[in-house]
RNA sequence: CGGGGUGUAGCUCAGCCUGGUAGAGUACUGCGUUCGGGACGCAGGAGUCGGAGGUUCGAAUCCUCUCACCCCGACCA
């Protein structure tokens, strides 16, 4: 491609709408405009990269047997009535009428749709399995888009749902989309780690995350140098310390602690650690009475393994003011289990404590001291924090480390739960009906655009893994308008590197060299060869790769077959 | 939806407090000088000051309403 005809808009400065670094250098590079929030134009350029994605998806999809179809953006409601999710998927679904007044939505994803043609299509066990897919646009109307096309109301996903006789057969598949993801990921240049996932709602047992690993990422993720084990922190479970509780040693100590409401004030104040403490925190129970949940100082209560539990009212509500002042006689800050009548969960790490700090119930007031079982009843015991880092590993191999991803991939069995609201059935051999098992496999093509330049950029701009980058290489020759010698030898390089299927970008703008190389650099294309008279004089042209600090001569005659390797080595 | 903030040229922003004919940088057009890391000079085009209403002789500026967008919390690819 010849930049003079094609479209470049690069800017100087982010626009305000940017926070994160993905999102202002999509817009500084031009790869992206925003149309309202959440929904953006991916410019030319920007659709070369999410094209080269496209394809990488689709390839290993095809490769894993799995078959591409195209559903509808327009859903009727009838469907989503049937499987009950027209009432249930609340406000992020977006509704509207036809001239009819009939009732559509825009799908947020379309495991309706899929199951409505498959249970019209498919009869018998021997057509089973099925793997359909899709890479179509999604509307989801979230309630705070952000990040650019990160967290968009429309975006592109790849949605791909198998159809089982059993689920043995569901297994198979599941792994084999496992193992695709692993190499569409991997295709795609990102670092990335797959990930043990809440089954959420649905239940069952298979989920997993794929996570592209980000410093600025949503989600923390719990993993095993040593094993591999990998969760979601949300999940991760915290096993007990293997120490066990020491007995006993100091006096239970009442307290003045004036003015210390939070651990960090009241770890100064009495000039103790943080994990000899313990952090109330009062939630309703599912009668709606103040219940106690106790972690240590220095760990973070779990609200979905909190949610989890019996005891505890769903969604997990805060207790109010009020209620806390007439169960407890104080207000937070001051709280803990001495005399408090309610029930008592306390975390693992606290069933492992002895002497420690805990609110005496009175507003200023704490204990020092204190011991389960002498001082107070032994509470209920659960996993309600957050893992850390250095945690022992749930599978008993070595000690966590936590990092941050961006959710690109979600895979799923979801088992019966919409064949059997829909009535996905089949004949089995023996000519009985039965319900087909169900997995769904998603990927966010968009978001993956976001996610490998948050994980690859420098100070110039973005740096697109090869197979991603909207070209292989750019060309900048300096002096294109004055130099023949240097417009022959690009046209020359230019069409020898075509005919190898190489995708290069010209750029023959005649601009100085200071803008090429900025918008080159910006743009991400991974390889550079700069042409000048220079140069050609002594029968050398110059390279560079995006992330090398220095350019390297190369003999002209080899240029073509030098590039080649380039591309071939990375 | 709650809480905070911003709307002035394609982009980044000043001007608003204290009302008096719309500004800068960048980008864009032309000419000239430059030409290996976002050049310089001169000339030029470009803005319903988010929208509506009000106060006033006069509103970007003050008041009311409204819309859009961004940021912080509950969802998800």
């Amino acid at each position: 491609m010849r930049v003079s005809k094609y479209f470049i808009s690069t800017l100087k400065e982010a626009p305000s709408e940017a926070e994160v670094v993905s999102h202002k250098l999509m817009l500084r590079a031009g790869l992206i405009k925003r149309l309202t929030s959440g929904v953006y134009t991916w410019m030319p350029l920007g659709l070369r990269v999410l094209r080269k994605v496209e394809a990488a998806i689709r390839e290993e999809m095809n490769a894993s047997g799995a078959i591409e179809l195209l559903m509808p953006a327009v859903q009727p409601a009838e469907l989503w009535q049937e499987s009950t999710r027209w009432e249930q998927y609340g406000p992020e679904l977006l509704r509207f009428k036809d001239r009819h007044q009939r009732d559509f939505c825009l799908g947020p994803t379309h495991e309706e749709v899929i199951s409505d043609a498959v249970r019209r299509e498919v009869k018998s066990y021997r057509q089973l399995p099925l793997n359909f897919y899709q890479i179509q646009t999604k509307f989801r109307d979230e309630i705070r888009p952000r990040f650019g096309v990160m967290r968009g109301r429309e975006f592109v996903m790849k949605d791909a749902y198998s159809f089982h006789a059993d689920k043995a057969s569901l297994d198979a598949t599941y792994r084999e989309m496992y193992d695709c993801y692993a190499r569409i990921f991997t295709r795609l240049g990102l670092k990335f780690r797959a990930v043990a996932a809440d089954t959420g709602s649905i239940g069952g047992t298979g989920s997993h995350e794929f996570h592209v690993l980000a410093d600025s990422g949503e989600d923390a993720i719990a993993f095993c140098p040593d094993s591999d084990y990998a969760a979601n922190v949300e999940l991760a479970e915290a096993v007990a310390p293997p120490a066990g509780r020491a007995a006993p040693a100091a006096a239970l100590t009442r307290l003045h602690t004036p003015g210390m409401k939070t651990i960090a004030g009241l770890c100064d104040f009495l000039k103790i650690p943080a994990r000899q403490t313990v952090k109330a925190v009062v939630v309703d129970d599912a009668d709606g009475r103040p219940l106690l949940l106790m972690v240590r100082g220095d760990h973070e209560l779990n609200l979905i393994k909190a949610a989890k539990l019996a005891q505890v009212k769903t969604p997990v509500a805060f207790s109010s003011a009020e209620a806390i002042r007439a169960a407890f006689g104080a207000d937070p800050g001051s709280l803990g289990p001495l005399g408090f009548k309610g029930t008592v969960i306390a975390d693992r790490a606290v069933m492992a404590m002895s002497d420690f700090v805990t609110g005496a119930n009175e507003n200023d007031h704490h204990y020092t001291g204190a011991n389960i079982g002498r001082d107070f009843p032994e509470p209920v015991t659960a996993d309600i924090r957050n893992v850390v880092a250095g945690d022992a590993s749930p599978d008993g191999k070595g000690r966590l480390d936590i990092l941050r991803g961006i959710e690109v991939g979600h895979i799923f069995q979801l088992r019966t739960k919409y064949s059997s609201a829909m009535n996905l059935a089949f004949l089995d051999a023996a000519g009985k009906s039965q319900i087909m098992e169900m997995g769904c496999y998603g990927i966010g093509v968009t978001r993956i655009v976001a996610a490998a330049i948050e994980q690859n950029y420098d100070e110039r701009g973005i740096i697109f893994p090869r197979a991603m980058a909207p070209f292989d290489l750019a060309i900048v020759p300096i002096g294109f308008g004055k130099s023949a010698q240097v417009r022959e030898a690009v046209d020359k390089l230019y069409s020898e590197l075509s005919a190898a299927g190489i995708e290069a970008l010209l750029d023959d703008r005649d601009e100085r060299p200071g803008v090429m190389f900025a918008d080159m650099d910006m743009i991400g294309v991974p390889h550079r060869i700069v042409i000048g008279e220079r140069g050609l004089k002594d029968g050398t042209i110059e390279y560079k790769g995006r992330r090398e600090a220095q350019a390297q001569a190369v003999a002209w005659k080899d240029a073509t077959q030098f590039v080649q390797s380039q591309l071939c080595s990375d």
